[in-house]
DNA sequence: TGGAATTGATTCGAAGCTTAGATTTAATCA
DNA sequence: TGATTAAATCTAAGCTTCGAATCAATTCCA
């Protein structure tokens, strides 16, 4: 007597259904309020199709349907079509920037919409404490956003460090690497979210390409400029991380001829400036001689260079041409669209920018990647983190629940 | 009356049943003969999808029906499975190798089984006669395959040129880059084959990391190290190609100190031995004085280094530095766990290897990559062909018809 | 030698989804 | 008011997949 032992083990983990819904819903994602008839022409599918899976995502929470048939504008003949929408408030997303000297979190919408944010100054060399500050930080963002904690559906966290697959940075570097990046991973996960911890520079790459001078260009490389010259690449539309997530470490640099270390524009010119004034030989009017001591930096240096002051020209030119070189080794390995100056520093390059430009023609074999200045400012590593954070919530949206449904809001007709 | 103008168009294009047929037919490739029961167990789908699946590929061609039940060794109780197997017969790859010096065109069965291989010299500046002769070729190994044009289901063919997306190269380098590539592309996708036009290192990485020195490393560099330096990167497990395909490029390493310029292994090697011997400085016994002039090249070098000729040794290290400088620049902005010497030089690099690790280990933060030598050989870049001609097929294995489908051969109970 | 035991093949009904087409509904237009 | 239009809704049918029951081909063991 066969007693029937089937072989059924868990199932195949997707249905064609589950695959068709996740395909409306990354259709709803990219669209603002949309018909039925919208959404047959993107995934192709049939009406009663769509309408049920648009039903089904609405009792879910993922999608509200919308009152007005017709009031979006144009005007048109026949029955008035039902009209969905993502609920933008359906979850949250959370990008930490978990600096040396800052901890900066953020809260956004599904529609990637900024709510809150919050920062904390931190000592960098207090270990212990880092973790309770970043999420004390976090917890003043989700509030002042009026998030629950439990409607946030994923975390990126950027850390000045190489980050694994998992998110854990290698011991190494005298702990630096180890102290920014406590277990970041781990403590989030515990939480319930979906985590990643990522590289600074590889989230700033993912801001430039979402929002910033990266967009629309599918191999560039964000150049982090400030103290430290750290890279993000993206290259064929992926980012590139390397064994242990160390691919834009730009230490080897040092054996390029007139670059020597990894110091970045803000160090360097800050550097140089004091250097020339202590060498005397500063005109006595200049800014590099009246500023004072504990002022003078890079933002002094370029601006005064861009009214013309003769003294921080030069160090411009030096600083030009070391940049030059940097991107020249950097776009001719990888051969990118763009190099986009990303961080703080980008917003006062000013003059440096077209003299690098025209130095690394001089540099390279035509055509030379374009050198941009980034437009979002200070905040790129959060805005990064915030980026792949919904990029995480959008790959994994349909195995995931809506927060708080508000089904009475739903029209009944 | 409503007409019923359905808004019928073509239909999402994939169909569950398609993507199941689809994994099952990948299991197929991954594994040798297996039986039902191993395919229930790998695709995790009900024993009577799974044999419809298979009676249906047996039927299309792609799987063999094997006759003995148990014959698999293992002695089991219980009636015997059905057996099924891919036919490694359903079709065949090209894969080309259009160098500079050299055409070859190898010819593999479904499994990467090379079936016949052919090769011609060619002249390196005449353009027109290109295509033709790789045609002439690729005539030759299919017959000596006795493959017929019909059965060819993809082409991989690798120049000495950057390509696109599309397998086009861009005019620059004085013409060069298209005489390489004279619209290989195009000419033989009008031949009905899939194709894929790919710069020469790119192939020879993709063979390192499927035969030869990468294989288990999921980021990697293949240097190919002959006449000129040129790179092929995995980072991630996949193939960094930038935004022409010009990652890999290694002009810009002209700006590193102690490189200057992209010379190749073998050719400065030669130019430094035949320095060398003109300067005098050499000792009468040692073979780089004996050798004639013709034959004085760097295997000649690297075999007299071996044996301990102190002036050879000499020039060793020389290159070692010159090497590790190299591979300190592209392993440290890349972050790979190996970087391979692949190409003809690859099977004499002797001391030269060792030495160069060692002064790796010196120029680089812990860890360094692995340095080794590729045991593939001279034939790297067409095996690299065929193993990507191969990939081609099997991601569009379900939508290909295989060739000539020998009915009466299954078994019919 | 013959009946368990075992393992897999076959068969078949049920359930889940998707679809095309028919029908109904809600609007505009004349 | 009725024709027209575009969309929703309903319905029946088809395709796949699944699970269970049944059948088939062996080995094991008394």
């Amino acid at each position: 007597m066969s007693r029937g032992v089937t072989e059924s083990a868990d199932r195949a983990a997707f249905s064609l259904k589950r695959v068709n819904a996740a395909a409306l819903l990354d259709f709803a994602w990219r669209t603002e309020a949309y018909t039925a008839s919208d959404a047959i022409a993107a995934t192709r599918l049939a009406r009663s199709t769509v309408i049920t899976l648009c039903d089904e995502l609405v009792e879910r929470g993922w999608l509200a349907e919308l009152p007005n048939a017709r009031a979006a504008g144009e005007y048109r003949k026949g029955r008035p079509a039902r009209r969905y929408e993502l609920r933008a408030d359906a979850g949250a997303v959370l990008g930490v920037d978990a600096g040396q000297h800052c901890v900066t979190a953020a809260v956004a919408d599904l529609r990637g919409r900024e709510l809150a944010r919050a920062a904390t100054e931190i000592d960098p060399d207090g270990a212990v404490r880092r973790a309770a500050v970043t999420d004390a930080t976090i917890d003043r963002a989700l509030a002042s956003a009026g998030v629950p904690p439990s409607a946030v559906m994923s975390i990126a966290v950027g850390v000045p460090a190489p980050t694994d697959a998992d998110g854990g940075s290698p011991d190494g570097e005298h702990e630096f690497w180890s102290r920014m990046n406590p277990g970041f991973a781990a403590h989030f996960r515990e939480r319930g979210w979906l985590t990643e911890v990522e590289n600074d520079a590889n989230l700033a790459a993912i801001a430039e390409g979402a929002l910033g001078a990266g967009v629309g260009a599918s191999s560039y490389i964000a150049l982090m400029s400030g103290e430290r010259f750290g890279a993000g690449y993206v290259v064929d539309g992926h980012l590139v991380r390397g064994r242990r997530g160390g691919a834009g470490e730009l230490r080897a640099l040092a054996l390029v001829e007139g670059v020597g270390s990894t110091e970045g524009i803000g160090a360097l010119l800050r550097e140089w400036a004091v250097d020339l004034r202590r060498s005397g030989a500063v005109d006595e009017s200049s800014p590099l001689a009246t500023t004072p001591r504990a002022r003078l930096g890079a933002e002094v240096v370029l601006r005064a260079a861009e009214s013309g002051d003769p003294d921080a020209l030069r160090l411009v030119d030096r600083m030009a041409e070391r940049l030059a070189r940097i991107c020249a080794v950097l776009g001719g390995l990888l051969d990118v669209e763009r190099i986009v100056f990303s961080g703080a520093v980008a917003e006062s390059l000013g003059l440096l920018l077209p003299r690098t430009a025209a130095r690394l023609d001089e540099l390279t074999h035509p055509p030379a990647p374009r050198l941009v200045a980034s437009p979002l400012g200070g905040g790129v590593v959060s805005l990064g983190a915030l980026a792949r954070a919904l990029e995480i919530v959008r790959a994994h949206a349909i195995g995931l629940e809506p927060a708080a449904p508000i089904r009475e809001q739903t029209i009944p007709f």
